[in-house]
Formats: C-alpha cells, sequence, structure tokens
RNA sequence: GUCCCUGUAGCUCAGCUGGAUAGAGCGGCUGCCUUCUAAGCAGCGGGUCGCAGGUUCGAAUCCUGCCAGGGACGCCA
C-alpha cells in the first residue's frame, strides 16, 4: 500500500539527514502517515519532523524541508512540501489517481482484501446466548458486531472462524428444564409451581403448548426426573433453531456451535483442572474448590467447583479457553460479550496466562448495553422476568439493513437506546438507504448504458481529470485502509462512517458530472468510473453484511 | 467502597495510540428536477468538546481530581 511506501520514503530521508549531519543523530520516533483532513494538504501528511524536533533540538520546518529535499520522486505522488509548523505533506498525481479505476475494476471484489493476517487463524466466538429464551435487542448488537468485524477480518488477510457457546450444562439449564416442565403440567391441568429462580416469560407458556401439541401429555406418565430431562431437550432444540432462524434473518452465520457439556463429555474439563491443580492455581476452602486468582493479582478468588460438585460457568469457560487455544490452536480468540460480563475479563485473562497462553492472544470486545424503546416508553428485555420484545420482532419491524446499520454505526463503548418508533419513522430518511441509493443510481446509469448499446471496456480512465472524479476516485481508494482500521481496532464501526462519506462523494459527482453524455469517448470513461464506485459501494456493504440493491 | 464504559451542535452520534480552521446524520431555514433514479445536490444557521487542574511546541484526544449517566463486583451466566 502506498502508505508502507511513504513510510520508506521518509524513514530513508531521515536516515540520509543523519548521514550527512543535517539532523543529529537521534533515534527516530515511530513513523506515522495521516490522513489530513484538509485537502489543502494534501492525500498524505506526516508530523515526523514535529516529533523529531524536541530530540533533535532544532527547529521543526527546517528538518521538514530538509526531508523534503531529499525524498526522491515516484510514480504516484505529484510533489512533496513542506508546511509550517513542520509538516511534510504528499499530494497524488492525477494520472496515477485515474489509473486506479482499472485496478479496481480489475480486482472486482477483492478490492478492498490486504494481507495483514496472512493466514493466520482468528476464532471470533460471539452471541453464544444461553438458548433458554428468544433472542433480544442486546443480543443483536453482538451478532452483528461479530459478524462484520468476522467479515473484516477475512478481507484483512485471517482465516476466520465464527463460533456460538452454548451453555448445555449448569444451573440455568437446570431452571430451564423445571420452569418447562412446571408451564408444561400446568397446561395440562395439573397443579405445578414455577421455580423461584425459574423462566416467568410468556414465551415459555407458548413453548409449553408447543411442545403438547407435539407429544402430548406422555411426560406425565414417566417418572419426573427423565420427564423433565426429555422435554427440556426438546425445549433446547426449539429455541436453539428458532435462535438460528433469528440470526439467518439478520444474516449472520456461525462456522461451528460448541456445546459447553461436550467439555466434560470428552475429559477436557478434567484435564483443565488437573493442570491447574498441578500449577497449584487451585484451593479447597469453604467446601468449595477456587481459583486463587489473588496469587496473581486480582482483587478475588473465584470458585471454580461448587460446594453440591457442579463446575461454575467460569470453570467451563476456563475449558473452553484451554480447547480454544490448546486443542483447537487458533492464533488469535476474539470473544465479543455485553457489559454485563465485564467483570469477567480478567480473571479468564489471568487463568489463561496460568495455563501457559499469552493472554494477549485473547482479545475481548465489550459492547454496552441496549435500551429498547417505543417513543418515550421503555420496552422490558430481561428473559427472566415478564415479557419482552425479541430481537425477532425488531427485524420484522425495522428491517434487515437498517438494524444492521443502526448497530454498526455507533461504536460498541457506547451504551444505546433503540427507539423503535424513530427506527420505523426515520426509515426513509435512513443513512443506510442513502448509501444503497448511491449504489442503484450507479446500476441505474449502467443500465441505461447498456440500453443504448454503449459499450465500456475500451474507455480511457486518463480522461478523467476534472475534480469531482479525482475526489471520487480518492475516496474509492479508502477502502482498504478502512478494512485496515477495523482490522487494527476491532471496531467495525468505522465502516458505516466511510460508507456514508464514500456515497456522499458519489451523489455530489453524479450531479456535477453528467456520465452518459454526447461525448463518446468521456462517457466510456466516466463508465469505467462509475463501474470502480459500484464495486467500491458494493463491497462495503457487503462487508457490513448489507444488500447492494441495483434498484431502489 | 472498588473496577469498566460514556459525557462533543436542539436530537442521535463520529473524531480519542496528541497535530494544521472540531465533523456527519436527523431536525430548522434558502435555493435546485426538459436530459443517467430529487430516497438526491448546493448553501445558511447551530459548539464553554461535563467541570477544574496538569503534561506538551501543540490537548476533544494523555494524566489527576471532581460531577453526572450506564454496567459489574454471586458456590448465576
Amino acid at each position: 500500500m502506498l502508505k508502507e511506501i511513504l513510510i520508506d520514503l521518509l524513514t530513508q530521508a531521515a536516515a540520509q539527514a543523519q548521514q550527512s549531519g543535517k539532523l543529529p543523530s537521534v533515534t527516530l520516533p515511530p513513523v506515522t502517515i495521516e490522513r489530513p483532513q484538509n485537502p489543502e494538504h494534501g492525500d498524505y501528511a506526516s508530523s515526523l519532523p514535529l516529533k523529531l524536533a524536541r530530540s533533535a533540538g532544532t527547529n521543526p520546518l527546517d528538518i521538514a524541508r530538509e526531508m523534503v529535499s531529499l525524498i526522491p520522486a515516484t510514480a504516484e505522488i505529484e510533489n512533496i512540501t513542506a508546511a509550517p509548523p513542520g509538516f511534510i505533506n504528499f499530494t497524488l498525481k492525477d494520472n496515477w489517481l485515474a489509473q486506479q479505476v482499472e485496478s479496481i475494476l480489475n480486482a472486482g471484489e477483492t478490492f478492498g482484501n490486504i494481507d495483514l493476517g496472512h493466514g493466520s487463524r482468528v476464532q471470533v466466538e460471539f452471541v453464544s446466548i444461553n438458548p433458554t429464551g428468544p433472542l433480544h435487542v442486546g443480543h443483536g448488537r453482538g451478532a452483528i458486531l461479530g459478524s462484520t468485524l468476522s467479515n473484516t477480518l477475512t478481507a484483512g488477510g485471517y482465516q476466520v472462524e465464527k463460533e456460538y457457546y452454548f451453555n448445555d450444562a449448569g444451573s440455568q439449564m437446570e431452571a430451564f428444564r423445571r420452569s418447562l416442565f412446571a408451564r408444561y403440567q400446568q397446561y395440562l391441568g395439573k397443579d405445578a409451581e414455577m421455580p423461584s429462580e425459574g423462566y416467568l416469560g410468556n414465551y415459555m407458556v407458548d413453548l409449553a403448548k408447543e411442545l403438547i401439541n407435539e407429544v402430548g401429555d406422555r411426560f406425565l406418565t414417566i417418572p419426573e426426573v427423565e420427564a423433565m430431562s426429555a422435554l427440556g431437550r426438546l425445549g433446547f432444540e426449539r429455541i436453539l433453531s428458532q435462535m438460528r432462524e433469528d440470526l439467518k434473518l439478520l444474516r449472520v452465520d456461525f462456522d461451528a456451535w460448541f456445546s459447553e457439556q461436550s467439555l466434560y463429555e470428552n475429559g477436557q474439563f478434567e484435564k483443565v483442572m488437573s493442570l491447574l491443580r498441578e500449577g497449584g492455581y487451585l484451593a479447597e476452602k469453604e467446601n468449595a474448590t477456587w481459583f486463587v486468582s489473588t496469587a496473581l493479582g486480582e482483587d478475588k478468588d473465584n470458585v471454580v467447583v461448587r460446594g453440591d460438585g457442579l463446575p461454575t460457568y467460569f470453570a467451563a469457560d476456563i475449558a473452553y479457553h484451554y480447547n480454544k487455544f490448546i486443542e483447537r490452536k487458533f492464533d488469535r480468540v476474539i470473544d465479543i460479550w455485553g457489559a454485563d460480563h465485564q467483570g469477567h475479563v480478567s480473571r479468564l485473562k489471568a487463568v489463561i496466562g496460568a495455563l501457559g497462553i499469552d493472554p494477549d492472544r485473547l482479545e475481548l470486545i465489550i459492547h454496552q448495553m441496549v435500551t429498547l424503546r417505543r417513543g418515550s416508553e421503555l420496552m422490558r428485555v430481561s428473559k427472566r422476568s415478564g415479557d419482552i420484545i425479541t430481537l425477532r420482532e425488531v427485524i420484522d419491524e425495522v428491517g434487515t439493513d437498517a438494524c444492521r446499520y443502526f448497530f454498526l454505526s455507533r461504536s460498541a463503548d457506547s451504551q444505546m437506546d433503540f427507539d423503535l418508533e424513530l427506527a420505523k419513522k426515520e426509515a426513509p430518511d435512513n443513512p443506510v438507504y442513502y448509501v444503497q441509493y448511491a449504489h442503484a443510481r450507479i446500476a441505474s446509469i449502467l443500465r441505461v448504458a447498456g440500453e443504448r448499446g454503449i459499450t465500456h471496456a475500451d474507455g480511457d480512465v486518463s480522461l478523467l481529470t476534472s475534480e469531482p472524479e479525482l475526489t471520487l476516485i480518492r475516496k474509492l481508494l479508502l477502502l482498504p485502509e478502512m478494512v485496515e482500521v477495523v482490522v487494527q481496532t476491532l471496531e467495525p464501526h468505522h465502516l458505516t462512517y466511510y460508507a456514508q462519506t464514500l456515497a456522499t462523494t458519489f451523489h455530489s459527482f453524479y450531479k456535477l458530472c453528467r456520465v452518459i453524455s454526447d461525448d463518446q469517448t468521456l462517457t466510456k470513461s466516466r463508465l469505467k468510473l462509475v463501474g470502480a464506485t459500484k464495486i467500491v459501494l458494493a463491497r462495503t456493504l457487503h462487508l457490513m453484511g448489507m444488500t447492494a440493491p441495483d434498484r431502489m
């Protein structure tokens, strides 16, 4: 990429300046290249002279001028200037920019790919909600974050595996089974009490009715423990498949569904516990087994095996992460969690460190909570109590594309209100349609050109010299840099900003430059440009998991 | 009490590994459809970047304290 070339040029110029004694031999700070916000400052800029000035004890502008004089001419760069107080600005050549249209057309949907991962294996684990009830909006946020990030990591040269971890063991599952059986009995006219920690939502009643329609009352006639377990299994499978459907509707899919239960069945849980025990990280106290994380600088110790002999969620998670890193040998693991799991981060990092795994290989994305409202009315989102608005209802009401865009346009760090009324009311003005409209407009131009029998394979891109054309090309060329930003920060929300500015640039170009005109050669050149723009818009939308419609 | 996230335009939010006049969308006000989609374009107005200190040539961005909102501190997950 161009950025690397510029960094090389700067590094060499600095070294040369030092050799010739024009610049004191101080250690070079990391050479960084920025994109200036003011176009008058060129396409790229570096503040290296300003950073060098302190240690060198010289005037930054003098350093900038000296370095500028040492940077050789290249095919891409029109000019390099030193600007006060000590920036070096690079401006690209118009004809080089124009030629990039051909590169984009040749690359097609691979344009934007940039090999940062070199094929290393990264696992992205997300959603991973207990299959004890329907998904709600908060889960949707994690789902869209995860799927978009995965798409982008793939574009960034990583081999990505998307995984859903489901807790089919443990006390929540137990509470689910008992709740479901209670509802089942109640609906069949038997007196049964809901467990105190049970799932009270109406969906459990509906689920019980559905199952009765399917299997009748036969679970009343077999031993209760057996009935509960079998019925629970059916309910669990039903909820899991509903989740899959909801996620599919959101265009979120997974490569693997990982069962917590499997960790106990294949002995991995025991193996990890004995490893921790051998390492001296476990202690028996208060009738339970503890991971002594205080010895590793944590605030407190954590129970791994409870007094009743059952492992805690934390213990299962330890085994699960051991499985990810040691058994399956992922180079990097990214977990996406809601803010309510924040407190779990440091102890999990501590324990994988204790297992001899570099904690930096585990990266956590914690997204803040989502509150759902309809106007000023706050909607319930909790699973255990009462009625909820499900993710499914939100998708049906708002639509997949708008939903994805809405979740993606805010950083994971900010808590958000999902206002159904607003989302619906603003649907036609939603930025997602603005971006898609740009794509549809281009499709329309290409359609008209086709109808008129205009072929443009022989179009000459060097005719693209006007300001709106070059501005558009510059914007197109940012896509690989956006992919790089998202891969490095793990913040997919930058994509929405890019999509929006790209669409703006195109709409503006569209107004100023007529594509299909009497000038046949220019028409062909511009058809190439809008063709390239269509590719970049589509790619950006696809990275975000959205559709790129040809008509609107 | 401790830990994490947030506080930027009327509203919703970008910008935060320090850089050159603080941005976008929505809303408000003005213009623009004989020609490829007006779900569009151009322009105007709008800001003590929560508050107070500090570091720096330079702070919305980094550090400290305070205030406000959200989340977590469980032998739940």
